[in-house]
DNA sequence: GCATTCAGTGAACACGTGTTCGCTCAATTT
DNA sequence: AAATTGAGCGAACACGTGTTCACTGAATGC
């Protein structure tokens, strides 16, 4: 029982997923995503499939379900830098961009693909997205002391400028996506002089109109 | 020469483009929009197609020329809404979420085609977008006395934002659009703070140190 | 009135697609 | 050692696709 079987079905099941992932691109998204070429690109006959997957959809969920784990990850790794001091905006963004540019395949489902899926794909992109600026909500109240109301109100803001950012970056140079960092930095500085103004306004009506 | 034939001529291009826009939709998206089932439901034969795009491709950037005619409309209206006095914030987005709510399809194309598409026709969305963006910029340099700089970072700030939630709002029902309507709006005056206050510091700073 | 232009047609094509079925044969279980 | 399991396979299927071609017939030009 030296679960060789079960390797092996791990590993081209994995070489599916590598599959997919390889076949997108900007002009080939995952509508297009073909059952029989994955199949080829993974060297499995095109019927091997089903030993994986019901359907290219459950591939695809599953392909979600990656990036939610990446966006985890990619928490984690900017409450790191965070912690070694500097500007933590700068740190967010830089590390936001830095795992855009290195998980092309996975940022292109969560950030491009808003269309021409089924309802449960979308629903499941959904659902990583806001879990993502749910964990934003939360260092802004339990890190920067921000109310509750103001907190969601920047973290819906901020997470759709840098996702928006992010869909560009993927289709972008070096050059470019240098730019784009720099244009979101600013723009997120914005945002935040914005939402402290209103605790500022906050404040004072409290203490005025209590 | 009455022109029958080419009045003929362009009706069947129209019912060609509206067929196309009916059958966009969260599910379907532009990337798996048929030759066939257009000309289907346009009412023509699948070869009568050719006499009036030479590809599915061209049909597409039509598409998006619409959706650009589409946007500048969308400004001129949303003027006249600012003219009428209120807050021109609440008057821009309101008119915005409208204008999303009666052309999904070509807001579909615009707010959510972002892969899967050719080269021409995502550069031919950014050329649109691009052009809505330097058209608000050109207003709060004109009409806020902004310095050129930050209404630059703020207009294409405003724009991630807007165009983000429009997206959503395109698979939304009226309640959530209306929620996420109030919430765009909540989050522009965030923004409009923060440029507000970097436009304080800088003139602050060109008093101190010019 | 006659000749020409041209939007619209139907048949036919080569091709890629998802999915089924029964088979093989090594890993696993008994 | 024998029996069972299950990943991987090739043939075959029905189907929708884009594109070609020669043809029709009414609107247009002369």
């Amino acid at each position: 029982m030296a679960g060789v079987r079960a390797a092996q079905k791990e590993k081209t099941r994995r070489a599916l997923i590598q599959a997919a992932m390889n076949q997108l691109s900007a002009e080939h998204g995952y509508a297009s995503l073909s059952l029989r070429e994955v199949a080829r690109e993974a060297g499995i006959a095109p019927t091997s499939f089903y030993r994986h997957f019901q359907n290219m959809e459950e591939l695809g969920l599953t392909l979600v379900d990656e990036g939610g784990l990446t966006l985890r990850q990619l928490l984690r790794q900017s409450r790191q830098q965070i912690a070694k001091g500097g500007s933590i905006i700068r740190a967010s963004v830089t590390t936001f961009m830095e795992f855009v540019t290195n998980n092309t395949a996975i940022f292109r489902l969560l950030l491009q693909e808003k269309s021409g899926n089924s309802r449960e794909f979308r629903l499941a992109v959904t659902r990583e997205v806001e879990h993502f600026t749910a964990e934003l909500v939360d260092y802004l109240v339990d890190e920067q002391q921000f109310a509750r109301e103001v907190a969601e109100l920047q973290a819906d803001a901020i997470v759709r400028i840098v996702f928006s950012a992010g869909a560009d970056a993927l289709d972008a140079d070096t050059k470019e996506r240098q730019r784009l960092t720099e244009q979101t930095i600013a723009q997120l500085r914005i945002v935040a002089r914005g939402a402290e103004s209103m605790r500022q306004a906050a404040k004072t009506k409290e203490l005025t109109a209590p």
